[in-house]
This record gives C-alpha cells, structure tokens and sequence, in this order.
DNA sequence: TAGCACATGTAACTCGTTACATGATTTG
DNA sequence: CAAATCATGTAACGAGTTACATGTGCTA
C-alpha cells in the first residue's frame, strides 16, 4: 500500500469520515506531514474498500451523487499497527532553496542578501504559525503519551526544533555575508 | 524549466562535464539537495540544449555510442542567476516518520520506544557522515562567501543545524515516553 | 447573483523510479 | 573471470498536480 494509505487510515482511525472530510483534513492538519487533494484521495480510498482495509456506507447527498462515510476495518487497523514500524525507507531530500545556495556565489552580495533575507522572513513566519498553534494546545490534553493528541503534539513539536533550526541557519548565514561586507580590506 | 535543469546548471556553471559525470554528481554531492538518476539526466540535458542554455560536444566513448561533453552558454548562465531570486514557491512536507508518530498511540509503549530509538540511530549517523564532511572542508578555503566552496559549506551547515534539531527532538520525544513509564501511579 | 462550502468523481499531464538495453575498460 | 566503472540512452510504471465535470444549499 502507498503512503497515501497509511496517512488516510491514521485519521480514520480515529472514527468513521466522509471522502469529503478526508480530503480536507489532509490539508490541514495532515498537510504538514503529507498531502493530497482530493483526485487522490477518492481513487484511494476506493483501492482501501477494495483491499477489505475500511468499509462504506452510503446515504444521499447534496449534490449529484451520494455521498459516503468511510471508516477502518479490524484487518486495517491490524495493517496500520502493522506499518508503524515497518522499515522506513528513507526519501531524498529535495530542497530548492538549498539548490539556489548553492548559486549564492555568482550573485552579488546584495542581491544575495536580499533573497536570504527575504527566506528568512518566511521561515520566521512558518516558524511563528506553530508557535500559535502550540498554544492551542491544552498542557493537561498532551500530558499522557498514549493519547492521539500528544501524538499531535509531537509532530508540531518536530515543526517547531527543526523550523528554529532553518532560521538559526539563516541567521548565521546572513551575519556570514554581512561580515564580508566589513572587514575584506 | 523543471528545478532539474537548473541543479544541472549549478554543477555545469563550474566547468565542462559530460552526462554520465553530471548523472554521478547528482547522486553525490547534489543528491543531499536534488536527486535524479541517469534516466532523467540525459533526457533533460537534450531539452536544455534544444533550448540552448547548453552546449554539447561528442567524442568517441568506450561504448557503442558517443560521449557528450556539455557545456552552460550565455543564455544558460543568464537563466540561472535569474532563476536565484525568483519566487519560490513552497513544496510540500512528506515525512513518512511524522505520519507514523501520529500513530504513537495505537501502540504499547515498549514498541514505540523500540521504534523511536532505531529511528533516533540513523538520524544520529546521518549527522555524523555530516561532520565529517565537515572535517573535510580547509577552513581558509571557506572564509570568503563569494566562493563555490562556501556557497557548498552553506548548504553543509544546513543539514548539520537542522539534523542536529531532528535529533534533538527524538531525544525529547524518547525521554518523554521513558517518563511516561515512572510516573503514571 | 456571485461566490463559497458541500460532495464526488475522471482525465490529462508532469515528475521520478525501476527496469531494459548495449558494450568497452579496469580492478580484485 | 566476475564485478564495478565508464557511458548513453529508452520504456513502463507509479505518484502527484491541475483541470474538467456536475449539482445543491447557504451567505454576502
């Protein structure tokens, strides 16, 4: 099974959703960790019904076409268990700002920094949307790690170390340009 | 263009390389950054060079067809520093491991715990293999940033400041399920 | 009345991986 | 003599994005 799967069975898990809602919960909140539209998503949740791995039940909708409640299967939630940790193959890193660093020597100091600063900008701002999202987080709700929301918590947590990290990086690396710019007399 | 084309520039924009060499480089050193194999390498050199942002030389090979040398021209050069600012646009998170910690719950805690500290390992190698790549970088040959060498070490710096927050925040994660283990009474 | 949210699907296309195909030279 | 490296391509497939397609009910 894709990945794809496995993320649309980690919120199904938590009880039954709409095609629909799966759609749009995987923008947010599972957007962070992997997305999908919704021409994904139906496809594969049909290949999940097909495979025995969550079950459907259909009731009218709004528009032209019925509308369906999904939800995991005993064998799916087996399956999902199963994939927690299964060997992780690890995906290359694909990371254009880095590409364009390593550019930064055929640029002007300037424009170079202009650009960085520019990043750095953004990543402060990712960097600030988890910081608020971190205090919609109730401290009693993610004290018990075996809860589904400390598990949320945890990956938001990732979001913040590692997004503290790119813009620690990108503050170094200015200060690096910006004291070329002193001292090569 | 695609971001390949333009990774196939930064490596050509340092001098002539024929496609198995810029095949080989995007494994190592640029596949920390951008990865593509061979089958996509050449297909794409034959587009940047219909649109004449590189030029190619053929020679006899050791096998039954021709080696190419290629080569960035003007235009090519042009496009690329142009390319340096232009407006990134924001690719998608897919972390595979943030989508398994979202199922921390689903299992006991030994076998989370297990899982995490296998993960917390190879997260660890891979910055070690960083800083020692570091260690390989002459301190003198990176003092100036309007250098290719320093514009590498940049990006050097990159992986070892965020894989050291990634490590960190499985430190984090780890001690927080150990905890769970005392306490709970 | 225009746009958005609800609700579900298909089609065309791009990007990337794996496998197929050929063949010389060097190294263990 | 087997395997790796050199050297260049094509084909088949899977994953993911964007656009196409249809139609209701609510809200500004």
């Amino acid at each position: 099974m894709s990945t794809l799967a496995y993320a649309l069975l980690t919120l199904l898990v938590r009880g039954p959703r709409t095609g629909y809602q799966l759609a749009r919960l995987m923008r947010v909140p599972i957007g962070y960790l992997w997305t999908a539209s919704h021409s994904q998503v139906y496809p594969e949740l049909a290949r999940l019904q097909a495979a025995g791995w969550v079950s459907a039940t259909a009731g009218p909708g709004p528009g032209p076409r019925d509308n369906k409640t999904y939800a995991v299967t005993p064998l799916g939630r087996r399956e999902l268990i199963a994939w927690f940790d299964a060997p992780l193959a690890p995906r290359p890193n694909r990371s254009e700002l880095l590409l364009r660093v390593r550019c930064l020597w055929l640029v002007d100091r300037e424009r170079a920094l202009a650009f960085l600063r520019d990043q750095r900008g953004a990543a402060a701002d990712v960097l600030d949307t988890y910081e608020s999202e971190r205090a919609g987080f109730d401290a009693r709700r993610v004290e018990n790690p075996g809860t589904p929301d400390f598990a949320a918590y945890a990956t938001l947590h990732y979001g913040l170390t590692s997004q503290a990290a790119v813009v620690e990086w990108f503050d170094w690396l200015i200060a690096r340009l910006e004291a070329d710019h002193l001292s090569p007399g």
